[in-house]
This record gives C-alpha cells, structure tokens and sequence, in this order.
DNA sequence: CAAGTATATGAATCCCGCT
DNA sequence: GAGCGGGATTCATATACTT
C-alpha cells in the first residue's frame, strides 16, 4: 500500500488532484467550535479554546479556527464539493464534528452532492463532568455517499459506535488526534487496496489507519508542521509492515 | 409524586398550561423519517415504516407522521414555543430524535427560545446490521435551557450517552417504545420533587420513570388509546411505590 | 510481577471583575 | 450595559509510580 502527502491549502490542492480515483473521504476539519460567543469562538486559537488551563502539554496550535458558522458551511461545502468529484462512483465520505456543528456539517455534505446516509457515534470516556448537565462525552462523524451503495463491492458490516479515548502522553502529536483504533474501523469502509484521502491530515492517523488496513493514503495538510509529523508517522508504518510481511514470507519458506 | 395526562391535541393542550411551572420538557415527537423520499415518508404509515414487513405485532399506530421536512420542523418549533412559556426559568428540554431530524430538531430548539446545550446518544445494540454499510445503531437527545443553568439548584452529573435495548414481546405497547432505564436517568436532569412534561407522551414511560425517580409528571396524547394505556401504567407505578413506602414504614417502626 | 496509589487532563463552561 | 478575558470547577480515565 502506497502513502503521499501534499502540503498547502486543501481546497487548492484538491482541485489539483484527478477525478473518481479516490474510494473514500475521511477527514476532521477544525470544528470552529467552543466559546459562548461569535469573539470567544472566532479569535481564540485552537490551543486557547481547547486546552484545560494549566495543562502541561507543548503541542502545535492548528489554523482554521476563525470562522463564524455561516463561514464554516461554505468552506466545508466547496471542499466536499471538491472532494466528491475526485471521489469514485459509489465511494465514501465520512467528516467528523461535534454537536454544534453536526446540522451545518450535515447541510455541507449534502449541498457537496453527497447522499447523507448517516451518523456515527465516537464516544469518548474520558470527557469532562459538568454540574447540572449532560456530559459533552460524544463527537460524532457524518457519512454519506457519492450515488448508489454497491454492497457486494465490500461487504462489510461496521458499528456505529464507537468508544475510546485520544492519544496520551508521548503518543499524542496533535491537539485534536484521533485514535487509531477507531479510525481502523473507519476506514474499512473503502475497499482492500483502496485508497483513502483525508484533506486535513493533522498529524495523519487515518494515514496510519489506512495502511495498517491495506487502503492506499492521500493527504493534505496546510500547517508544514503537522506534514512532516505525518510523513514520518506514515514511513514508520509502512517500514514496519515492509519488515512484517518480510518475516512472514521467510517464515512461511 | 403525581401525575395528570390529558388526551388531545399537543399543542392546543399546551397552551392550557400555567406558565413557568414546569422544570423539564421531555418529549420523543413522531421523526417523521423512514424512507429516501419525501413520498415515502409521508405516504406510508408509522406502523408501515417502523415494523418490519409480515411482523406479527399488534401495536397500534399512531397519527402525524405525515409531514415533510420543513413542516416538521415548523410544527415542532411552535411546540418548543409554548413548551417553553409553561418552562421555569433555568428549566431543561430533552428531544428525542434520529440522525435525519437532527439537524432541524436543533433548529426547532432554538427557534423556540431555547439554549441549545448538546447532543445525547442512545445506542441501541440490536439494531440491524447493513451490508457495506455503518450502522444505525443511534438515536438522539438534544438538550438545551431556558436562559442560564444553575448548577447547584440540581447538582446531578450525567453521561452523555446511554445503552439500553428497545422494550420487546409483551412489554412492548407503542412502536417506538423508549426503555424506561433510560428515561429514569434522563429525568434527573429535572430536581428531586421537581416536575417533568411530556407532550407526545406515547405509553407513558417519562412519566413512570419520573414517578420512580421522585418526580411529578404532566402528559399530552393524541390517541385515546395510548393515553389509556399510559394512564393504567402510572397509576399501577403510584400503587407500586405506595406499597413500597408503606412497607418501608411499617420495617421502620 | 501484580495490585494498589498518585497524578495529570479533557475539541468545556461559567462566573466575575474589568474595560 | 455590553464586551472581553482570566481563572476556577469537576471526576472518570489513562498513565506513571510505589508497594
């Protein structure tokens, strides 16, 4: 399974990018979310609004938090626009976002020429307890499809839902990371030897994911930061499966 | 603990209500979902969409699943509205909803005056899997305030997903019965003694779990006959709870 | 090495004082 | 009076550390 990564806007580099050659879309855009109002949403950064003060972490901020709601739908539009014409007949595109953002992103996906055939739910253990209140313990992950579902084409039969906890400690490289396990599952839905692009790569755990699955990887990512991270994240893996089916083949002579 | 159930129209029967009386709006309204087309949706009856093809049951239907998207979101808001006239200020309002409805429930939320707050997940784990596909296995509760939330008044934490089956075989009476285990968690968020509504009230079970968790019920049905048979279910929970107390006081003399 | 203990933190939210 | 920003709050969980 191959990997390349592309550093830049997402939606210039997109376009760039030839048509029906992807199986699926997976991707996490900066949910420009949190913050009782449209100042405290919009000129915070990602690190100000999402990290608990006093924690002792030093990871990279990520751009993109400064857009109003209405904003956020026509960005996330024309990249899902995008995104579907450089997507196969028949595949996939899955985009994560909080509670806030899920009717804005649900509009975005729809208004790309998606099918909106779902909902998945990432439940998060390890959220915070609030007086009077329902946690805040889920996020959740929209999918749709560009036209007819062919099931037979990969017959897999995935959950929705799914419950773990982010990075910690050393493993964690990027403010808003996903774990690999879920996005292990996530990416099943592309076909084996299929290829998976994700527009705002981060640190590159659908990457990771999608070769640790035998999916082929496109990635875009505007920060050079995050870029190199996932580069590097994604030659480990793929070196450390070179070496496994290299010990399985001399095992099996 | 009491409770009071009236047989009518949701809102007509709302607008009889005393303002600022209420401390918690629970409700699980008709999705009005099912079906790709809107001529699915509203051709079709809710015991066609909701009960598979040649099952045996025997449950009644139930009327206003006949509205197209932007009707339903109309008719909800006008509901929240008057929901939130009869709320208490710093009250609380759960709707229950599917990942189709989400987006214009939310916007039914807030049109009717309401904090929107967040999204609660339900899993329900025998849900029907789909080949190539993720599955439907969630619905939603989303929740918000009228005006600002006074943690200390009610000092509950609550998770912000839950899992419980659907009620099966003979407990089952309503289609889109709601497990009572869950319900008696989401009426916490109304304060011990407090008083909780329900204006598509069904077979009763926010009422039941309200009377089992200490709290007064108010109810709104259509039909006479789910208003009949949520009558009997809450009268035979008072009986059972008296019993209870009285034992628990004899054992304490 | 297993089991128990200590510590850090979360895509948050709100209060309160200041401008 | 509205807007702004700093800092406190809360506990389940993961991790590190100790016994």
């Amino acid at each position: 399974m191959t990997f390349r990564t592309y550093q830049g806007d997402a939606l210039t580099r997109l376009t760039e990018l030839d048509p029906a050659t992807v199986d699926a879309v997976i991707t996490d855009p900066p949910y420009n979310s949190g913050g009782t109002t449209a100042k405290e949403r919009t000129s915070r950064t990602a690190r100000e609004k999402y990290t608990t003060g006093g924690s002792k972490n030093d990871l990279a901020d990520f751009p993109g938090e400064n857009k109003d709601q209405r904003s956020y739908g026509f960005w996330l539009t024309q990249l899902m626009t995008e995104a579907y014409r450089v997507t196969k007949p028949g595949g996939m595109a899955l985009i994560f976002t909080d509670w806030r953002q899920f009717p804005v992103s649900s509009d975005a996906l729809q208004a790309g020429g998606w099918i909106w055939r779902g909902a998945i739910s990432w439940h998060k253990p390890q959220s915070r307890p609030q007086k009077g209140r329902f946690r805040q313990d889920c996020e959740y992950i929209l999918w749709g499809s560009k036209g007819a579902i062919d099931g037979d084409r990969n017959p897999v039969y995935l959950p929705g839902l799914y419950s773990a906890s982010q990075p910690a400690g050393a493993k964690r490289q990027h403010i808003t990371q996903k774990p690999v396990e879920v996005m292990r599952e996530l990416v099943k839905i592309a076909p084996p030897g299929g290829t998976v692009l994700d527009f705002c790569m981060g640190s590159g755990s659908t990457g990771v994911a999608a070769l640790l699955e035998g999916r082929s990887f496109l990635g875009i990512e505007m920060t050079a930061h995050y870029r190199d991270i996932a580069e590097q994240r994604l030659a480990k893996t793929a070196r450390q499966l070179a070496d496994t089916s290299e010990h399985q083949g001399a095992a099996a002579q």
